[in-house]
DNA sequence: AGAGTATCCTATTAATTTAGTAGGTTTACT
DNA sequence: AGTAAACCTACTAAATTAATAGGATACTCT
């Protein structure tokens, strides 16, 4: 299951995405819009800043908005932020990859190479999303 | 991520398919053998039997067994027994379905829409996949 | 019948993760 | 100076997960 963080990452990041101008939102904006707890959203938004998805403003008239054309923000990257590994198993994460305790053989596990495929295929479409698809 | 229990009876699972005879086999020996807590394995079994795809035994000699053939146990069956819904998110789920407390507006939230194609490619997967599969 | 063996069942607990809250600090604009 | 916004740290509450404990039930074999 996708946890509400990046669920609620995803739906501001469509919302900044389908601002007409690039001026700063201000998160208290889009928690309003998007029915968001604000002081969860500061925190996410937060994160998306420092992973360099995001710029912001302080002050009056600041907000977050957009660094990059949503064209160019992949979900791959998105989701790794926000939600971590993409595979269903960590010893089939290729960016946050860890060995089972169990298993003495990964090659040998039929479940690895099941949540292989589903990892594949996942990422073919994360990796073919962009924030641009998603305002639509 | 896939919870240890699914995990941990999908690897049950194979075992057993890959008996050669359909003798039941103790949990004991399932639990040495695949590095599971007997306790855990205990209940997860269990659940498996209650959704029947397995059957069991008790007493000497007793133990689990397949009921079905591997090639006719899906994942989709075998996944929604152990994890539950298959989508990442409630609005999204075929067999679990729960409207999100935000969202006014399903069709028009573009979490959904992405979700709902990760959910078609992994339910394309485990709906392709038979415990057959897992075997080898 | 009785001893032993294995599943069955219920309840409890420990650990982890998730989701959210509180409260103050810093920066920038007017 | 005053106000508005992001920034930051720490805490907490709730939910979920991963077990554990201990006995009840059913079956086999002698």
């Amino acid at each position: 299951m996708l946890s509400k963080k990046t669920k609620y990452g995803l739906k501001a990041l469509t919302y900044l995405a389908r601002q007409e101008t690039k001026a700063p939102v201000q998160i208290a904006q889009i928690s309003k819009s998007e029915n968001i707890s604000q002081k969860f959203l500061e925190s996410i938004l937060l994160s998306l800043r420092k992973r360099g998805l995001l710029g912001s403003k302080k002050g009056k008239g600041g907000g977050y908005y957009l660094i990059k054309e949503p064209s160019e923000i992949l979900m791959t990257e998105v989701i790794r932020e926000l939600e971590g590994p993409i595979a269903m198993l960590p010893c089939v994460s290729l960016n946050y990859y860890e060995k089972c305790d169990d298993c003495p053989d990964e090659n040998a596990c039929s479940v690895n190479k099941l949540m292989s495929q589903v990892r594949d295929s996942t990422l073919e479409i994360f990796g073919n999303t962009t924030l641009e698809d998603l305002k639509n």
